[in-house]
DNA sequence: AAACCGCACAACCGCACCTGA
DNA sequence: GTCAGGTGCGGTTGTGCGGTT
C-alpha cells in the first residue's frame, strides 16, 4: 500500500513558520465551519498551505484549548509516570494531560526530561539486537497493572460489598468489559495504573495487545528475549543465547535504575520482590480499603 | 561588538493505520 | 481482498533567542 503525498510539492505550497495572518485565517475558517477535510482545507480557507500544515498548526498551536506556560511539577510528575508505563506514546501521554499537546510533551520530554535522567546516569537503552526491549517491559507492566487492578478489585468487593463502589468493583471485576464503571466508580487519586487501564491508554494497549501484527513482532521479541534468558551461557545456540542473556541483563539492569530512580527520586513506584508497580503493598492497600469500606 | 554555543519549540517528513470504494 | 485517499503519530530538523566567551 503506497502513501499517499501530504500535499503536492509541484504547487509551490508555502513551508515555514506561520505569520498571524495566516494564523487568522486559519483560525477563522475552522471556528466557522469546522476542519471537515484537512486536505480541502487550505484551498477553502484561502491558504497557500498544504493540508498536513494546517492541521499541525492547529492542533500543536492554534487550537482554542492549549495550555500554555511551563509544566507543572504534578505535570512533569504524569510524564514520567506515563513513559514509564507506555513509553514514548505522546499522544498517549498527552491525552492524560489536559491543555497538553503530544508535540509540546514531546519536546519537553526531550529537552528536559529526559536530560534530566540522563544527567543522573540513567541513559536509554542503546540501540541494538534488543531494542525491543522497553516495549517488552511496558508490556509486562501492564500485565503486572491488570492483574493488580483485578487483585485491587477482588478485595474491594470483598471488603465492601454493601458499599457502590463494592458493588459495581465486584460486577467490574467479573466482566472483562470493565472500562466504563471503573472510570467513575474506584478512582482514588493513588489508582494511577487503574485509572490508565480504565481510560483510553488502556483501552488502546488492549485492543493492540489483542490483535495488531506489530504486537505479534514484539512478542517474538519478549520470547526470543526469554527463550535466551532461560536458556544461558549453557544452552543451545549458546554463543547467540549468551549475548542476548548479556544484553537483555544490562538492560534490565538500566532499567530496574529507572524504576530506583522514579520510586526514589519521585516516589511513583511501589515495587515488591524486585518487581515494578504504583500500587501500594497490597497490605498496606487491604487496611486502607478496609478503612475506607467500613467509613 | 561579534562569534559561538546551547536551549526551546515550531514545523516538517515519512511511516503506519483506518476507512471507504 | 485490494487499493487509494485521508489522517494520526513519532522522529527529526530548522530557527530564533538568550547567555557566555
Amino acid at each position: 500500500m503506497g502513501r499517499a503525498p501530504c500535499c503536492d510539492r509541484t504547487k509551490g505550497l508555502k513551508k515555514g513558520p506561520w505569520t498571524p495572518e495566516e494564523d487568522k485565517l486559519l483560525v477563522d475558517y475552522i471556528q466557522t465551519n469546522g476542519h471537515g477535510s484537512w486536505r480541502l482545507l487550505p484551498k477553502l480557507a484561502g491558504l497557500n498551505r498544504c493540508g498536513k500544515s494546517c492541521r499541525l498548526r492547529w492542533t500543536n498551536y492554534l487550537r482554542p484549548d492549549i495550555k500554555r506556560g511551563p509544566f507543572t511539577a504534578e505535570e512533569q510528575k504524569s510524564i514520567v509516570q506515563l513513559h514509564a508505563i507506555v513509553g514514548n506514546k505522546w499522544s498517549m501521554i498527552a491525552a492524560q494531560l489536559p491543555g497538553r499537546t503530544d508535540n509540546e510533551i514531546k519536546n519537553y520530554w526531550n529537552t528536559h526530561l529526559k536530560k534530566q535522567l540522563r544527567r543522573m546516569g540513567l541513559d536509554e537503552p542503546p540501540p541494538g539486537p534488543a531494542a525491543g526491549c522497553p516495549a517488552a517491559r511496558h508490556m509486562a507492566q501492564w500485565e503486572t497493572a491488570r492483574l493488580e487492578a483485578e487483585a485491587r478489585l477482588s478485595l474491594l468487593a470483598t471488603a465492601a460489598s454493601s458499599s457502590s463502589c463494592g458493588a459495581i468493583a465486584a460486577t467490574s471485576a467479573s466482566s472483562s468489559s470493565s472500562t466504563v464503571d471503573l472510570k467513575t466508580a474506584c478512582a482514588r487519586p493513588a489508582d494511577i495504573f487503574l485509572r490508565l487501564w480504565s481510560s483510553d491508554i488502556g483501552d488502546s494497549f488492549r485492543r493492540k495487545t489483542a490483535a495488531a501484527p506489530v504486537v505479534k513482532r514484539k512478542d517474538a521479541v519478549i520470547k526470543q528475549e526469554s527463550q535466551a534468558l532461560l536458556l544461558g551461557p549453557g544452552g543451545d545456540d549458546s554463543s547467540a543465547a549468551s549475548n542476548e542473556t548479556e544484553v537483555a541483563e544490562a538492560l534490565e539492569a538500566e532499567y530496574q535504575m529507572f524504576l530506583n530512580f522514579a520510586g526514589e527520586e519521585l516516589g511513583l513506584f511501589h515495587g515488591r520482590h524486585g518487581g515494578f508497580s504504583l500500587f501500594p503493598p497490597l497490605d498496606v492497600l487491604a487496611e486502607a480499603s478496609l478503612d475506607t469500606a467500613f467509613k
